[in-house]
DNA sequence: GCAAGTGTATTAGATGTGTTAATACACATA
DNA sequence: TATGTGTATTAACACATCTAATACACTTGC
């Protein structure tokens, strides 16, 4: 389900948020579909139970996942993160156009990479 | 000449690191200009002067500067560094696009977003 | 030559974050 | 009642960051 990249520096629990985040995002994590408990998580990674508590606390927080204590954690509605989702990644972006064009990268640069990468995107899913 | 952020999470010497590299790829400081020292930089932005050491070492890694030593720390010729920094910005900018596109963005969407950046920029600058 | 300013190196310590480990407790379900 | 669940707490360790205090070699100007 999921698997940690130990050369990158980021902590573990922010790489597990990421990546299940993205699997909820992409649908491959249904709405009210159980993750794995807290525990056999941590089994599975090879890690300890407070770093995949602490991912779910994040995730829950962000609008997620709920919790059901006693039950497990389920895959909230889309209603309730994909809107924020959205505007994050918007800004992300925005934030990284002006980082490329601040480090002098030129207009027609800048749109020869953005074609450049929805090229490579048709070639794969579409 | 800085300022630094403490709200920011990264730490200083690559902050120091990043607005100095900005400084000379935008051509505030011109090449072969020299740069404050170690010691009066610390001072002036009241910090350790290991942690501006830090800082110019990967400066000078990176070819941005070069040393002198009893003499000090000045910016390099663009040819040293404008072609690695140019592919970096290229490389981060496919990175955050792959991203945006990952997080649900729609290739319109961020052809809107492009645009919007863009013509901010008109505004200012030109 | 000498003092002052430069880069550089070293060692030590404080601090904060991430991670693990070991428990404990409350709740849900079969 | 037993098991699986989330949650909380405390301690310990590793690591990166930053500070502090020196020390040394080089360059420059007097």
């Amino acid at each position: 389900m999921i698997v940690l990249d130990y050369r990158d520096k980021r902590p573990l629990y922010e790489q597990v948020c990421e990546k299940l985040t993205h699997l909820i995002v992409s649908g491959v994590l249904q709405p009210d579909e159980k993750l794995p408990s807290v525990r056999n998580l941590a089994m599975e990674l090879s890690i300890n139970p407070n770093t995949i508590q602490r991912a779910y606390a994040m995730l829950e927080q962000d609008g997620y996942i709920y919790v059901i204590t006693g039950r497990g954690n389920f895959v909230a509605q889309p209603s309730a993160w994909q809107k924020e989702h959205l505007t994050a990644a918007e800004q992300a972006l925005e934030n990284a156009l002006d980082q490329a064009l601040n480090d002098g990268l030129t207009q027609a640069k800048v749109q020869d990479i953005v074609k450049k990468v929805f090229e490579k995107r048709e070639g794969q899913t579409e």
